[in-house]
DNA sequence: TTAATTTGGTGACAAATGTCACTTATGGCT
DNA sequence: AGCCATAAGTGACATTTGTCACCAAATTAA
């Protein structure tokens, strides 16, 4: 059952079936419909979710109704509102899974524990934080570095899939950009 | 010696002076002149550098020469071309001091065997890594959700001291606007 | 299947920001 | 202290992007 969690959980080391079965037990599945919305903002995000089929969301909601997506999570990655789930304080975002979804989910607390069960935990979830910085500062950079031509351009090269799946407007507000400037880069590029 | 350092090394635990200054001994200051590079765009980051004094200034530099500031470390903080540190790869970023800086330097393969002498580092980095995560995703939410003017009073407001001591053009290109625009915006804020 | 809703595309115009050229002010260095 | 290089400010204009209104296409839900 769930080799991509078992494969995420494993790290460079691998585990026993054992192991990953008590690990399994502090997980949850939650299969979820279009658009369903896992935390509200001002929810503290009490859950870490794995996304085991699907596509997760992390979006903002302005006061002018207009939503800007922070991340997406894609299949075989965990994903919540990440600055409330580590401080368990009120999220500023949505979490919402853009397509029907299979989710397992683990509490705070068992997150923190999981190290108990795993003797490679410790290590993966440190490896998997850097890459995850790391991929926020390459976001940031191409914010900051270039235009919304070239960040689309960027995004079709590195995550085609991920466009081809995802309705254009969540493309754009991933991009910072309006719908209609993406309309017509589409066109341009 | 160096007690932001070793604030910075305990985490939540104490540690003796005798852990810290086994800690010591692989870092090196490094004492920096203004503007100067540490490291350069092709380079490989070869160590994470420790602010005891001054400040450092991570940017990138596009083909038509004109920078942009992909973060700030400001004192008591570790800091470096952060991607190209971890994976050991060469770096997009230059590193440099913006002022006469006070450095302590480490190499790779003593920061990843800081651990040895330091009973509280493996959590301590992890805490410092999701924190620095954590203030990634709000950089990468004021880039995607807020105008240039609302980026400036935010940065006003949170961080007025960074403001007063660097020059407009960092804060400008840290805030991803040109000299121009907030030569202006500080008119009308 | 159909009706309703959502999504995507496009024109016209507005607003924000960038670029260039130039001047003034500042601050580092000898 | 004084010179020089760098940084900051500003006007005019170009470009990019956003906004609004509207229609067509596609997708969802009944």
């Amino acid at each position: 059952m769930y080799p991509l969690l078992k494969k995420y959980l494993s790290g460079d080391i691998s585990i026993t079936d054992e192991q990953f079965n008590a690990a399994c037990n502090v997980f949850h599945l939650k299969t979820t419909k279009r658009n369903e919305v896992l935390v509200e903002s001002g929810d503290i995000s009490r859950y870490m979710y794995f996304v085991n089929k699907g596509c997760l969301r992390i979006f903002l909601l302005n006061t002018d109704g207009k939503e800007s997506t922070r991340f997406l999570v894609p299949e075989g990655r965990f994903g919540t509102s990440f600055p409330s789930f580590i401080l368990q304080e009120p999220s500023l975002a949505y979490v919402q899974s853009v397509g029907p979804s299979e989710l397992l989910m683990i509490n705070y607390d068992d997150f923190r524990r999981l190290t108990d069960f795993l003797p490679g935990w410790e290590k993966a979830y440190r490896n998997n934080l850097e890459q995850d910085y790391i991929d926020s500062i390459k976001r940031i950079e191409s914010l900051i570095t270039t235009s919304a031509t070239e960040r689309y351009a960027l995004l079709m090269k590195d995550n085609s899939d991920l466009i081809k799946m995802l309705p254009t407007k969540i493309i754009a507000d991933y991009l910072g950009i309006s719908r209609e400037t993406l309309s017509r880069l589409k066109k341009r590029v």
